[in-house]
Order: C-alpha cells, then structure tokens, then sequence
DNA sequence: TATTGTTATACTCTATAACTATA
DNA sequence: TATAGTTATAGAGTATAACAATA
C-alpha cells in the first residue's frame, strides 16, 4: 500500500489518456476497493455487508417503503433487492407487508433483531468512517460526497 | 435518477451520522456502480470488463511485470490476479513468461492480439472518461483524483 | 400494457485454504 | 521460512430472462 499505484505519466495532448494512472474510473475502483475491504473486516463480526447496511438503514428511514423503491434509491435491480431483502428476512431483521392499496408492493419493515443490528452496524460505521474521513478536511469531505452524489444521482 | 438518492437530514452533534445519505463511504459505493453500470455498457461489444482492462494497459506499460507485482498495483490478491491473467491468456491477449533469475515467477507480455483489443478498449475508455468528466472542471477532476488516490494507496 | 415481485441462472470479483515449486 | 504461483471452493453483487399477480 505504500508505493504509488502506477508509474509515473501525464496525458497525452488530446489523444485521450495516455497512462491508466489518469483514468478517472480507474482510481474510484481502486477506491472503492479499498474501503470495501475496510468495511468487510470492520464488520467481519457481524456478518454484514455494506448493502445489507444500506438495506436496513434505508428501511429504518423510510418504515414501509416499497421493495422496488428501496431498489431505485439503492440502485439495485429487482432481482438484485429480492434477493438481499431476502436475507434479510431470512435472518429476522425485516418482514414483509402486502401493499393494502396496491396489492403488487411489498413493503419493508425492521424486526426489533433488525434494529438492533442497525444499531451494531451503526457504531461499527461510525469507526469505518473515521477511517476514511481522516485523510480529508472536513471541507475536503463535503466536496467529495458533494462530487461523488454528482456521479451516481 | 432524477430523484435524490436519500432523504434529507444532517449529521447529529457528534454521535455519529443520523442520515444514511452523509456517510462518505454510501456515496463512492454507489459511485463506483453507475461507473460500473456506465463501464459495462460502453464495454459490452468488446467483452472485456474494467479488472481485466485494468490488466492488459498495466501489462501494456510494464512489459514483463510479474503476475504478483501486477497484483500489487491492481490491489488484488494472487488468486484474483491469477483468475483474470488466466482468462486474457485463453483469449490470447497475453502470454506468460518464466523468469530467468526467479524461477518462481510470470512475467507477462501482451501479443499482438492483446495489443490490438486494448487499443480498442482505449477508445471505449476515452468515451467511458468523456461521459464521467462531464461533470467536473478540470480542476475539480484533478482534484477528485487526487482525493480518490489518498484512499487507495 | 405496465409494474411489481419472484425464481432461476450465469458471470465477475473477492477471498480463503491448501498445495507445489523456488528462493 | 518466505515468496510466487496454482487450484479448488465459496459468497456477494450484478444482471438477464421468464413467469405470475396486480394495476
């Protein structure tokens, strides 16, 4: 982790990228690789991945939000939700409610397990977090939430 | 896409983040994944994904670099290194070498087929980039980099 | 017809473990 | 002992397709 990624190169003039250390995309992989692993040792214990995190936040936040409305806000496809809502409920730490309006929604509730979870991951968040904030201002965090919600809104 | 991602809410005084929407890691997860999205389309008539690009430009710009040592830069570790290095040599985009002063490494070389598809894969790249980059100033991408790059390395 | 959920399937990435060969 | 590669295995995320139920 010490040495620098790549070798050292500038752009080319207008010719598009001329070495892999100037493509944008590449550093928000290697990025998010590494908070990825982070997350996973950070919650190594307890046995939850960062969507099943989002999944259970986002429920907690939005009591009876529908399972393809926490699909759009969490970018996953259908089949992607089903299969993490179901987890989900397979451990016990949400149920689902048919829609009384609208008899094609399920929606989404915390178990009381399921709130306690969220509280575990919470705190477990909260030291992930400090991790990765500390290399930045906190001025230097606003513009990089504020540029990455530009990329993925 | 159009609607924000989350709902609106600020941090609490010093306890940690209230809303899932201020946690800095949500926000490059779900970067990384319209990137992703955004990647695959562009990627879908060349069949090669971000990893295994990732692979044949580093190859491309450190000729005889051992499999390890690509593993490294590419932050992945010897089985995912050996997996995608495995699958470009099956497509013929890069053959392994053994090295004369360490028997027990690879180094690896791209063939001219391998050459050819990633001179391809650049052009892919460069519009992948424009889409990306549209966004930004340059300054602001320049920066973003750089943010990004103190997370990964 | 369109939406929502469901099921089945497949592929990539990631990681662990165990093994071999070499240093 | 440590390093490099190899193989096997497993889990998570992502996506597509086909189907049923509902609007």
């Amino acid at each position: 982790m010490a040495q620098p990624a790549l070798i050292e190169s500038k752009d080319g003039a207008g010719q598009g990228p001329a070495s892999l250390d100037s493509v944008l995309g590449f550093h928000i992989r290697l990025a998010h690789g590494a908070v990825y692993r982070h997350f996973s040792e950070t919650f190594a214990t307890l046995g939850l991945t960062q969507k099943q995190v989002s999944t259970l936040w986002l429920v907690a936040e939005m009591p009876g939000i529908a399972q393809s409305e926490l699909g759009n806000r969490l970018r996953m496809d259908r089949a992607t939700a089903m299969s993490i809502v179901s987890r989900m409920q397979e451990r016990g730490y949400l149920w689902r409610e048919r829609c009384p309006s609208d008899g094609r929604k399920q929606l989404l509730h915390l178990t009381d397990e399921g709130r306690n979870a969220l509280d575990q991951a919470k705190t477990c968040i909260e030291e992930h977090e400090r991790w990765l904030k500390s290399r930045f201002t906190s001025d230097e965090v606003k513009k990089l939430v504020e540029m990455l919600a530009r990329i993925h809104e």
